[in-house]
DNA sequence: GAAATTCTCACCCGTTCGGGGGATGCGAAA
DNA sequence: TTTCGCATCCCCCGAACGGGTGAGAATTTC
């Protein structure tokens, strides 16, 4: 962490009137990425100087391009976003990373802001949303969608697991009964019970089967 | 099915050489769609006549247009991708639609191809792969990638839910117990605990926990 | 009309599960 | 130091669950 502990100003990038916001676009799908960068190519002020289709490669291409803005999909094989993100604010903590996923779960979209993106579009949104946001972003702001911020609430709301309690929960959702659940984790069973007791309080379910399908569905575990 | 007891012969809309293919895509992504119709522009030989965002408008636009070739979304807010198929195949019995989902669930590539889609494709498939498809389903061919035929195969070794093991299943993925379930569908407890054995053997679990992951994870019931 | 499937319900029985307590140790924060 | 959260474990107990088996009625299929 030398590059803290020494004395330079931090340096804002300013936008410099007649300079295009140069955007890198991650997707690994490819009809969307033609679109993401038509999308940018067509407005004004902005223009897309690279691509890449992961997470890893997405890293890569940053470090050779440095751009300004960084449109970034969060589920993506091999490495996913937020991996790609935290590497990439590792490199340059200056670095604006807009995420534009297909999902609203709370946990995604808690997991991008955490790991230090700066705004959470998703696919759904008009092509003014995504553009005035890409134009915020590099402006300095951080914005998220009224849609996506709604989320976020919500999920602040609901108490948060503990580390042992999402090792129980993962295992519950791969079928095991409580007994299992303990040896796979080297626990007894009475804690086991105990943990899914909190669990199933935090979570505001009855039993494990509630407790699955919030945990899939608020995206706190993904399925495969 | 005053349409089938006549005698006209059945008119194949065959390939007419210096025509372009044309192609109605409908999909609710506004990035995705720009990104399709430019893909789509791109190829030589085909060209986009139509756009839609949602199942019904794309029913609608399907009978202004009478495209050769739908490219449809199977996920879609009001009307999905499945419900759009069999309107427009009703109206026209010769519509030729693919669908181009992000999900490569067995049971959403049934549906769409029980209702009547030519071919399946996925949204991280190539360019190349999604542009052959539009052309080999304009031609009369009905292909799926091997991905995701493999994956048919996959759920035709699942035995097939009846009516009721589905009403059981859905309820019991809203976090009811046998009792409640009972009482919401007017059944005796002994008669959903019936339901729920064949239920598990089915799906090949032991429980409701493991009945409820795979349903969701095989797409039988959708969440929200 | 026979066969198969589905839906319905019943009974028994052992196991698992979930709720209610309480207890210990441990590290971090106040 | 004390307090707090966390993880670990223990006990009791009743309700819920899942397995086995069977069986009548309705519908569809052959």
């Amino acid at each position: 962490m030398s590059s803290e502990s020494d004395f330079t100003p931090p340096m804002m990038r300013v936008p410099e009137p007649g300079t295009k916001i140069r955007v890198l676009v991650v997707d690994d799908h490819p009809p969307m990425r033609i679109g993401l960068v038509a999308l940018i190519k067509s407005q004004p002020g902005m223009d897309v100087v690279a691509e890449a289709s992961d997470g890893e490669e997405g890293i890569e291409v940053y470090e050779d391009v440095r751009p300004d803005v960084v449109l970034m999909d969060l589920r993506m094989p091999g490495m996913g976003g937020v991996e790609a993100i935290l590497a990439i604010r590792k490199k340059d903590p200056e670095a604006r990373v807009i995420v534009l996923s297909t999902y609203d779960m709370d946990e995604d979209i808690h997991r991008a802001i955490q790991s230090g993106a700066k705004s959470y579009l998703l696919k759904d949104m008009s092509i003014e949303e995504i553009a005035s946001t890409i134009r915020s972003v590099y402006l300095g702001d951080s914005l998220l969608p009224r849609q996506v911020a709604e989320r976020l609430t919500e999920r602040s709301e609901r108490e948060q697991l503990t580390e042992r309690e999402r090792d129980v929960l993962e295992s519950l959702i791969k079928g095991r009964s409580n007994k299992e659940i303990a040896s796979s984790l080297c626990l007894s069973e009475d804690t086991v019970k105990s943990h899914l007791k909190t669990l199933f309080a935090k979570l505001r379910v009855r039993d494990r089967t509630g407790a699955a399908v919030e945990a899939i569905r608020h995206g706190i575990v993904h399925l495969k």
